[in-house]
RNA sequence: GCCCCCAUCGUCCAGCGGCCUAGGACGCCGGCCUUUCACGCCGGAAACACGGGUUCGAAUCCCGUUGGGGGUGCCA
């Protein structure tokens, strides 16, 4: 087999969507495994979408997702003078017509025919001139079948009387799609064509166009199966959260992402299925995906997320989930985080989130010092980046949220928890705070001493994390402690002595 | 309405005629670990949509039914 030459084909729509993106992927798997080359082609057929703006939707998320391509991006509205010399060409063979009947028009001789609605060839006889506002409508034939060789479905037939003649210019003189799919996918040598199963029915039209232009023997296409949500209908981006970038915001890694869609609709012959994408490349084929449709589960992708995160690296967990705890990663987002939302009024408005961290660099700085420092505790507690902050904003900040429940489980109903806070006070107030198992072998110790004088057990951490934090759970106690460093724990631990 | 696709645990995949009393993973439930929350470990419930064929033998092949989805645009 000679060396395949795909492309990814995607509309400039504002934004990358996580199906596409999956198109995207087995494109490139396919191209990558078997030594070819992928082509990125943006089809802006229908209308001036080829700013700057738009093609960086489509190509940043790529790039973040780490797919690379050989050629483009090309853009389908650079070709407007082959697409029209192409229509010429057809209309003088017959094989296409000029149209300039309306909507309503074409209902109202639906009716006096008795025919269902659609179109059912009804200029190709009236010899419509061409002008303003006048389409170009593709000849199909009207009996035999157009076949459609498929590497996930195999022989998909449609019979040609099922076809109606299509537009393949429209009023304002512009291509449409079918068109310029078949000659863009001929002029740049496409071998494969693998793309979204909502595309199957259309496939007949660019074949029957191809043929009509006389191309040859076209692509193998490959139909990959639709992405659904849970109620299992197409991924749309009114209802489901489809878009990748949001998906990056939220704290997703990119590893993990492309690793979960990779799962869709295609799996490993062996059991592994979280894997270094190396690996999925060398096991990647077409005969392997499957031709239903995939739930594309968040639940799942937070699984796989979290597995990424936890095989991090402290420095790399640090460097990649500071963006998520200052507010860099959320700051174009349209609902923004707490995080982002409580760093950037912080530091916007001058206040520190900290005594010590008066700047936003220095909160930064911080905060990485911070992150480093708990990396293994918090990589094993979430399952997306932008769930950091939650778990560490009390250490980043001088204000001490007391959560109600809280506040009322562990220090007013905690036993002994007044002389709890007393003791520990007492002894913190000796201590240089430099070692977190000291730290915690202080804490312990007044509670199984407290334990020992009552005679009942006393948990002395719950009242001190409660002093500290507010909460009720969180990280392990003690590097956060040390981390908070000494006069912060002890006003603290004041402060809450004195709500009691 | 018409055309097309799809059909194994709730979900994603394995199974491509005998290895299947159907395997793994997510999720769920239970337990262990633990002076918080988690991680981890152990265990459990959970599926071949239905009906006909073909075959010595079918989750695997064929047909039909049912169910779901997609398309049916001067969107792609």
């Amino acid at each position: 087999m000679t060396a395949p030459r795909v492309r990814f084909a995607p509309a400039p729509t504002g934004f990358l969507h996580v199906g596409s993106a999956r198109t995207a992927l087995f494109n490139w798997l396919y191209a990558r495994h078997h030594g070819g080359e992928m082509v990125l082609r943006i089809e802006d057929t229908d209308a001036a979408l080829k700013t700057q703006q738009y093609v960086d939707a489509i190509v940043e998320p790529l790039r973040w997702l780490g797919l690379d391509w050989d050629e483009g991006p090309h853009f389908q509205s650079e070709r407007r003078q082959a697409h029209q010399a192409a229509v010429e060409r057809l209309l003088s063979r017959g094989a296409a017509y000029f149209c300039d009947l309306t909507r309503g028009e074409i209902k109202q001789r639906c009716e006096q025919a008795g025919l269902p609605l659609g179109y059912h060839g009804w200029s190709r006889d009236r010899g419509v001139a061409d002008g303003p506002g006048v389409v170009v409508r593709f000849r199909c034939p009207d009996q035999g079948e157009t076949v459609v060789d498929d590497a996930v479905r195999g022989r998909v037939s449609f019979p040609n009387e099922s076809l109606e003649d299509f537009v393949i210019r429209r009023g304002d003189g512009s291509p449409t799609f079918h068109l310029a799919n078949a000659m863009d996918d001929h002029d740049m040598a496409i071998s494969h064509v693998i793309r979204g199963e909502d595309l199957l029915n259309t496939t007949p039209r660019v074949l029957l166009l191809w043929q009509a232009l006389g191309y040859g023997a076209p692509p193998r296409y490959a139909h990959l199966p639709l992405l659904v949500n849970a109620k299992r209908q197409k991924l749309s981006k009114r209802r489901d959260d489809v878009s990748l970038d949001d998906y990056r915001r939220r704290g997703c890694l990119p590893e993990a992402m492309v690793n979960h869609l990779a799962l869709l609709g295609w799996g490993p012959p062996d059991a592994a299925e979280i894997r270094p994408l190396d690996e999925i490349v060398e096991l990647f084929d077409l005969d392997a995906v499957k031709p239903s449709p995939a739930f594309f589960d968040p639940a799942r992708l937070d699984h796989i997320n979290s597995v990424y995160i936890k095989a991090l690296t402290p420095e790399q967990f640090a460097d990649r989930a500071l963006p998520h705890v200052c507010g860099i990663a959320a700051a174009d987002a349209s609902g923004t985080s707490a995080a982002a939302e409580t760093v950037d009024a912080a530091c916007e408005d001058g206040t520190a989130l900290t005594a010590a961290a008066t700047t936003r660099e220095a909160h930064q700085q911080r905060a990485h010092e911070v992150l480093l420092k708990l990396a293994g505790d918090l990589q094993q507690r979430v399952a997306a980046l932008d769930e950091v902050w939650q778990w560490i904003d009390w250490i980043l900040s001088d204000e001490v949220a007391y959560d109600d429940k809280a506040w009322q489980k562990s220090v007013v109903k905690g036993r002994a928890a007044a002389e709890v806070l007393g003791a520990v006070e007492a002894r913190l107030a000796e201590d240089d705070f430099t070692s977190a198992e000291r730290l915690e072998a202080v804490v312990m110790g007044v509670g199984d001493e407290l334990s020992e004088r009552l005679g009942v057990r006393v948990r002395s951490q719950a009242p001190v994390r409660a002093a500290v934090s507010g909460r009720a759970a969180g990280l392990p106690l003690w590097e956060p402690l040390k981390l908070l460093g000494k006069d912060e724990v002890l006003a603290r631990i004041r402060q809450a002595r004195s709500r009691l």
